[in-house]
DNA sequence: TATGAATGAGAGTTCATTCAT
DNA sequence: AATGAATGAACTCTCATTCAT
């Protein structure tokens, strides 16, 4: 009897969470960290002002699990798409294509992450920083390193080229058009890349 | 007799407006446009509170003007260093080093610029681009133009590709390191760019 | 369950909204609107500074909000005193003497009308004519037109006397000593109103 | 040849001093006390902003001479004219035309009186009614207490009747239409008084 | 005498956060 | 778990006043 309410409970609790975490993402990214309004947010996700510290302690706190909820989604997301290829020039295409598609598809996320990490705030950016190292380890790993093995693309220093290209793709990917698109192609972005790895 | 006063007035308040320029820099760089403090500002500068408003009628037109000083100066840097190249290729090579070396020297301002162009405020990003049509038509009239039509690059949209190279600038650049360099090296990025357009 | 927390609660914010209101008129009642201050008005009601703007949005909407208050308070005072006479010239000394102790009893916000009406911003001024549009309309109807017609009082044009007889009450009425009382007998002033209509 | 350059500058200060005056009219008048701007005040006369500060010790000195001023002028305008009338009820007629006029011609010092007079500050309006203490006297003696020796007006308290003299006046006088007139007609307030005076 | 750049106290307003219900 | 009234620090901006020139 307990076991089952504390189930409901949780299962409750984690939806009240989801629909904060899509509120903040959506205010975080119309006005960014200082400009946003927790008042909105709650209001936007269908909760009173004070509802959202009963799930985070703080707005930076809100902030912080928004992050690291988004560099989850974002490096499944592409992951899942870029394995699909084994070609290795093809997942570097598809790299950016992914990346763009994330970008469409989740909005407000990924704007929220553009801002951080160019933001002025060096706590928020490093916390960024950390929460993508996955990312940057497998775009070294299962993309870059393979394919100089395999005499596809020039010998460079992979994590340093990793970091480069996860710059590329996220600011390229961050200038949108005022339907909220990115207004560069990816194929193009990725042509570039690729032009610049191939030997 | 009045003339000379008139002068050296107009002289001291240059002298002023530069000094509020600089630390309103400082001061937008180390915490963005929200949270920046025109408190601060003014005190960095060596002034009172108040002096600010006696040279710009609010915090937003302090930023407008910085935006549009930096702008100049950044393309006059840039332009000079890259004219002073014949050969295309290397004119874009120049491109990315002067631009990081401008980085370098006018760290605070061209934080401003990258963090004001990265930033939810869509007022201050259109105002960005604006201020850097020229650097636009700059790429695109003496470096990429004659670069294709020497048959230097393949031939691509030169307007949307000056776009992508000023992102790929601006995205590589802004990212800085502890002590406020760019930890991409600009003949890496130069490289990319260059292997990706070279036909 | 939930309708009488509501009703509770809308009870306790129409208390808060009155204890506002009664330290805006003494505040605004000291100072006049400009020279009063928002945090003394909060403190005075006994809450923090913040407070006000739960209940009202501006400084100046809570001085509107004061105005229709008052004007309305102000009317039905005088109003239920003047019926209770039927003899015309009675009605009219009446008036005066009701007028004359709305001000004793709610000296700050009789104050604030006073000094609205003959201060100088136009759009507050306004303001308070549009609210005491019933009392002029009240005069006219039940005070000086049937006087007229039962021939009591000379025949003049109603709704401009009734602007003399106003203007007459709130100049003379605002004229307080150091205690706060006006310093001239209604029923002077009365009496010279009706004297002066009398055929 | 010091003497004749003292008078020179004598003069040419005089000159300044009515300037400010008249300025400062005009400002306190649209704006009130509080929310005169000094800055304006110099502006209109012609001077830079520190200029008022060599005539007047403060924002409030200079209210204050203006009230002195203004109630000298004020009261010369006024005697002037009832004194040419030697039939004791056209002196009270001309009494309220006469201050009507002075109103039209005199608007911005007209209304600062009233609203000082009218306004919250305590200490202005003590000054004030000290400024107009001869004119009291004036109208006291000159219209009331003759007028009741020849049996033209009921006997009254002539203290206090000039002081509710005063009142319907300054009260009716004040009262502007948007071009600035009396919305009044002081021959029907005259009329008022009058009639509320004769035996 | 006239100037106007500099000052800084003080204002209205916002909003993240608390906590009693 | 959810509420929202209350809080008060912190912010931008205004403007009377000073004073070196």
């Amino acid at each position: 009897m307990v076991r089952i309410k504390k189930e409901e409970r949780e299962l409750a609790m984690s939806h009240t969470r989801q629909r904060l975490l899509e509120a903040a993402a959506i205010e975080f990214a119309r006005a960014g960290y200082p400009g946003a309004n927790i008042n909105t947010i709650s209001t936007t996700a269908g909760y009173a002002k004070g509802t959202i510290y009963n799930y985070y302690s703080s707005k930076q706190a809100l902030l912080l699990a928004l992050i690291t909820e988004t560099a989850k989604q974002h490096l499944e997301f592409i992951v899942l798409q870029v394995r699909s290829e084994t070609d290795l020039t093809r997942r570097l295409e598809k790299f950016f294509q992914a990346g763009f598609e994330f970008v469409t598809l989740f909005l407000p996320q990924a704007q929220v992450m553009f801002n951080t990490i160019n933001g002025p705030n060096e706590q928020f950016k490093a916390y960024v920083y950390d929460s993508y190292q996955p990312f940057f380890q497998f775009v070294s790993n299962e993309i870059l390193t393979p394919g100089i093995e395999q005499g596809v693309f020039r010998p460079v220093d992979t994590i340093s080229m990793a970091m480069l290209l996860m710059t590329i793709y996220l600011g390229t990917a961050s200038q949108l058009n005022a339907q909220g698109r990115p207004w560069l192609d990816p194929i193009q972005v990725a042509r570039l890349a690729i032009n610049g790895l191939h030997r």
